[in-house]
DNA sequence: GGATTCACG
DNA sequence: ACGTACGTGAATCCC
């Protein structure tokens, strides 16, 4: 049967651009878009085994849409340069792998193809139609599906009418109606100001089309009717321009079209010229383009994967197999690991995979499987192993010796890359495309395990996908250097975190409720008063009714506004106090109703009626830098800075009696960073002597000797230091600090004046950035910056100041990893009994027993200093107490 | 589910 | 001229 595969060039390769870090080949053209597009269209032979294939291109650019409506894609960017020269490049390509590609003046690509559509549909073809553009589900029919990029351009979402229906409720040609009412601002389309997604969509379940709903405005009501009736053309011509046209003349048949599989003569040295040497690789071509006379595995029809459902009685066969086993998954349900059901675990080698479901791990049976779970000194490889350790620990079963993790060799290797799934993993390295999760399981309220027949398939093509990705993964690793950061830094502290999540910190309930019953009779106080004042009851949380109250009945000055409204937040508020009394009442409020609701009510909440703990849940693969973070509860944000809520920390408590709690930070440890990456003298020189940092960066910018700074003049010198850390821009500074811009500018100078290597690094990073696309740790940890050069000043601006920071911030955060592990192994090497059980970002703490407490006192400042030599010393504080608060 | 606010480093 | 300080998670409101 003959499939046609239709791509919306322009679409694809737009998409591609923004979605790619930047790529330069040595002629320094830039290819990142080309790339991504190229991925896409191996994707789309691979998985569809087309025999018709093309790609439209906008021409012109003025089209027919033009004539009834200057402005249509009015006030759009101009496509960036870096974009434009890949045109050529894109076209020239195709015509290498032997891809039809057509233009043609006055239409744009998707007239193109919904006119190729309606005739080959009516040829009785099968097509699929790729773009970006949502629009395009118009073209939706029975023979014909339109993919739409997900997130990047690698991975499609097919609809066909009836999914339209299921996302949208709608029928193909209704998305036209849709698009009438909403408009688009990227195509200068106005539609009807105030409606948009949501909106729309009740409108055309009411009434079915733009026309029908204008005919109708008689049964809405209130500003929704007003705005239709006034912009009915708006919505008439937003639909016109939004109509793919489908009757282009065009001269092009249906046998130009035909595609049978890559021209190897062609296609080789086509990858060759823009210098795409991974792809020459996975297709199996020498580095010169030419055909291969080793033919890859790749290449090689996909393997079908066996898996065989373990049952009591033949889970002998595994046991015997269990040396054969290369990869393991283990499949949970639930956000929360400490709390996850546990549904099955797949044992896989490359040959053959085995299904085990819970229940039969349980078994008594299966205590070989446990077995070899539990010990250490068999390596396990695998997706997630610090959720799976949890989840089965609680279960009762042990899980020791992860070896290779791939959802954290994943993160190390694009930390930003947001879907870090095994299914968005299969199609970025372009392996076997799998089930989505959400597909097998449903989601949400709908989520049930299927049948172990369904389930055991899909299980084992993740494991095997997992399998797959590992060597792939591993070369990554090596390549940029990164093996010894995953392999003796990373795997050994996810393991580490597990531990400290399992043992978890008490938390004494009563001391906690004893408390939330003295913000609650503040909370009363407050909340009784600011009624009286205002004259009038009013949810106190809802920012809109404190706006109307403060804004209008009391007509007090509107400082600054969000995008719906009064912005009513504590820098408003603080400037409001002298206007009125209620004001400071209400910043009280806030404070306590915080205290409460986040660190009372919310804490308690999870506080395990099992153990009188908390179990927080340190997430390894999230902060872009480099950093945990910690949720379920989070236990990074509890209060310090102001004492009623400081109180909080007087909860957590050790878990035996007559112990401590100790806690050790670095101080200062992000300039002694940056001291030592940007080589700085007198940054260096300040540390070596370890004075205070504050007053001699206010010395040296002000000029004035140590006794002559006032303590005005040392908080202008902490925000600039803070500015510095952050990637520093007048206008932050200026914020800050409450000055003008000028002013803030003129700090920023004269702070460069006096550490002109802080200006030298601060300018290398930025060029070495816009140069590699990316910037790296001390450990070699790495962050892509694709937004580095966008011609747009924000993304600019912002990639930038991210190049200054991240180094400084994620090697702050590889330190404190590196003193993780090394305190983990000399607690085990002595025999040690304090337990670590908290890293907020700087700062360590532990439980301690009192006959360890003088001997933690000197280890763990000690360890934490000397995890990295740098060329300043580290300094960490160490202090303890009888719970948190007091180990201040 | 997005927006707002606020807790931490 | 442009207009954001860097990195997180949780509670609440309101559509």
């Amino acid at each position: 049967m003959s499939k046609l595969i239709l791509i919306d060039g322009n679409s694809i390769i737009y998409r591609a651009f923004f979605a790619m870090p930047p790529l330069t080949n040595t002629k320094g053209l830039h290819t990142n878009a080309v790339y991504g597009f190229t991925n896409m269209l191996l994707r789309l032979i691979e998985d569809h085994k087309p025999t018709h294939m093309m790609v439209a291109f906008d021409a012109g650019k003025i089209t027919f849409r033009h004539e009834g409506y200057q402005e249509y894609k009015g006030g759009r960017e101009k496509t960036p340069p870096e974009l434009s020269e890949q045109f050529p490049l894109l076209k020239e390509l195709l015509q290498g792998f032997g891809i039809s590609q057509f233009e043609l003046s006055g239409y744009e690509a998707d007239d193109i193809i919904g006119t190729v559509s309606r005739i080959a549909e009516g040829a009785g073809h099968e097509i699929l139609v790729v773009t970006g553009d949502k629009d395009m589900l118009q073209l939706a029919s029975n023979h014909v599906q339109v993919g739409l990029t997900r997130k990047g351009v690698t991975e499609i979402e097919t609809y066909a009418p009836e999914q339209i229906q299921e996302r949208y409720g709608l029928e193909p040609l209704q998305i036209i109606d849709l698009k009438g009412l909403m408009g688009d601002a990227s195509d200068n389309i106005p539609g009807i100001p105030g409606v948009g997604e949501k909106t729309a969509l009740k409108l055309l379940h009411q009434f079915g089309s733009v026309e029908e709903v204008l005919a109708n405005t008689s049964e809405l009501k209130g500003k929704m009717k007003e705005k239709i009736e006034t912009h009915a053309d708006d919505a008439v011509l937003s639909k016109k321009l939004a109509t793919i046209f489908r009757e282009v003349p065009l001269d092009k048949s249906f046998d130009e079209m035909a595609f049978d599989g890559l021209k190897e003569d062609t296609a080789g040295p086509a990858l060759a010229k823009l210098e795409f040497k991974s792809l020459l690789e996975r297709l199996s071509f020498k580095a010169d383009g030419t055909a291969s006379d080793d033919p890859k595995q790749e290449k090689a029809p996909a393997k079908e994967i066996k898996v065989e459902v373990m049952d009591a009685d033949h889970i002998g066969e595994l046991i015997e197999a269990l040396g054969t086993i290369e990869a393991l998954h283990v499949e949970t349900n639930g956000e929360n690991p400490h709390h996850a059901d546990v549904i099955g675990v797949v044992f896989s080698s490359s040959e053959q995979h085995y299904y085990v479901p819970y229940e039969l791990l349980k078994a008594e049976e299966a205590e070989p499987l446990r077995k070899w779970l539990a010990d250490q000194d068999i390596p396990k490889r695998g997706y997630d192993l610090h959720r799976t350790d949890l989840a089965l620990h609680w279960k009762g079963i042990a899980f020791a010796g992860a070896s290779f993790d791939v959802q954290l060799a994943a993160y190390l290797l694009d930390p930003t890359d947001s879907n870090q799934s095994v299914h968005a993993l299969a199609g970025k390295y372009g392996l076997q495309s799998l089930t989505a999760d959400e597909d097998v399981f449903g989601k949400g309220a709908k989520y049930k395990v299927p049948e172990d027949e369904v389930l055991s398939k899909h299980l084992a093509a993740k494991s095997a996908a997992i399998l797959n990705l590992i060597p792939l993964q591993e070369r990554e690793l090596e390549g940029n250097e990164m093996a010894s950061l995953f392999h003796d830094l990373e795997m050994p502290l996810s393991r580490i975190l597990a531990d400290m999540e399992k043992q978890g910190i008490s938390a004494n309930k009563d001391d906690l409720t004893e408390l939330g019953k003295e913000f609650e009779a503040q909370i009363n106080e407050l909340v009784k008063e600011i009624y009286e004042i205002a004259g009038t009851e009013f949810n106190l949380n809802s920012p809109k009714q404190l706006g109307e109250i403060l804004f209008v009945n009391l007509g007090l000055p509107v400082i600054k506004k969000t995008k719906t409204g009064y912005s009513t937040d504590a820098e408003v508020l603080e400037k409001l106090a002298p206007y009125h009394d209620i004001v400071r009442l209400i910043l009280q409020y806030r404070t306590i109703a915080k205290l409460q609701s986040t660190y009372v009510e919310g804490l308690l909440k999870e506080i395990s009626p099992k153990t009188g703990k908390v179990h927080t849940f340190y997430r390894q693969t999230i902060a872009a830098t480099g950093r945990l973070s910690s949720q379920y509860p989070n236990l990074q944000n509890i209060p310090i800075r102001l004492e009623e809520g400081r109180k909080i920390r007087k909860v957590f408590v050790p878990s035996e009696p007559d112990w401590y709690i100790l806690a050790a930070d670095y101080s200062q440890i992000e300039l002694r960073v940056l001291a030592h990456i940007s080589d700085d003298t007198g940054l260096k020189e300040a540390f070596l002597h370890d004075m205070d940092i504050h007053t001699k960066t206010a010395m040296d910018v002000f000029g004035v000797t140590a006794e002559e700074v006032d303590s005005n003049m040392r908080r202008s010198a902490k925000a600039v230091n803070f500015g510095i850390v952050y990637g520093i821009s007048d206008y932050g500074l200026s914020q800050n600090l409450n000055i003008t811009r000028k002013e803030a500018a003129r700090f920023i100078d004269q702070y460069f004046d006096a550490f002109s290597g802080v200006r030298r690094y601060m300018d290398d990073i930025v060029k070495d950035a816009k140069r590699d696309g990316y910037v790296t740790t001390l450990l070699e940890r790495r962050r892509y910056l694709p937004e580095i050069n966008a011609s747009n000043f924000n993304l600019r601006s912002f990639a930038e100041r991210t190049a200054m920071n991240t180094p400084i911030q994620g090697t702050a955060a590889d330190i404190i990893k590196l003193a993780m592990v090394h305190m983990d192994a000399t607690l085990a090497e002595q025999k040690l009994k304090s337990r670590m059980l908290l890293q907020v970002h700087d700062e360590l703490v532990f439980e301690v027993p009192e006959d360890e407490l003088e001997l933690m006192k000197k280890l763990v400042p000690e360890t934490m200093e000397k995890a990295l030599a740098l060329s300043v010393p580290l300094k960490a504080e160490v202090s303890y107490g009888m719970n948190w608060y007091e180990a201040k």
